[in-house]
DNA sequence: GCCAACGTTGGC
DNA sequence: GCCAACGTTGGC
């Protein structure tokens, strides 16, 4: 089983809309980055996948939740109303993909980017860093079990 | 609102 | 294929 982290900017979809959404599942749709795409991709069922709140007063991890569905034609790029159309993309040959994404715990919080920053040898470079515009992203399986040690943590300060 | 960082575009 | 210009992301 492999850990990802993907963002979402909580006043378009939040961790709350994906508790409050049928069956507690949506679609991730909307990714329009290659790499991103390609990690996308590599999500198998029953991968873990953590909440990130970008954009907003507190960044941070909001939740975990699992891949309930792998990748297929993610539909909004065939949608001329949709802000991910994409007019290069056609069904016959697509480029981008979505994924369904199903709850599986609430954190018992939001943990805050400046905490993951504040643990260093938990988390390699590459997680959140500044100017970082991945929006899907792997995460070694200790960096995942870190994240949620410190949801379990109280918070200091 | 600012600005750094990054990806994409397009001229050559 | 290079690279400057531009647009977007995202923390602060």
């Amino acid at each position: 089983m492999n850990s990802w982290l993907v963002k979402t900017e909580p006043e378009l979809f939040s961790f709350a809309d994906l508790l409050a959404a049928p069956e507690q599942t949506a679609s991730w749709d909307g990714v329009r980055n290659y790499q991103a795409r390609n990690y996308l991709k590599a999500m198998a069922l029953g991968d873990r996948v953590l909440i990130y709140h970008s954009s907003c007063k507190v960044p941070g991890v909001a939740g975990v939740a699992t891949v309930v569905r792998t990748h297929y034609a993610d539909p909004t790029q065939f949608e001329p109303a949709s802000r991910y159309f994409d007019p290069q993309s056609t069904v016959a040959k697509p480029r981008w993909v979505a994924v369904d994404l199903r709850a599986a715990c609430s954190l018992p919080r939001l943990v805050a980017l400046s905490e993951l920053r504040a643990e260093p040898a938990l988390l390699e470079p590459r997680l959140l860093q500044r100017g970082s515009r991945l929006s899907v992203m792997p995460l070694r399986a200790s960096e995942y079990q870190a994240i949620v040690a410190l949801a379990d943590r109280p918070q200091e300060g």
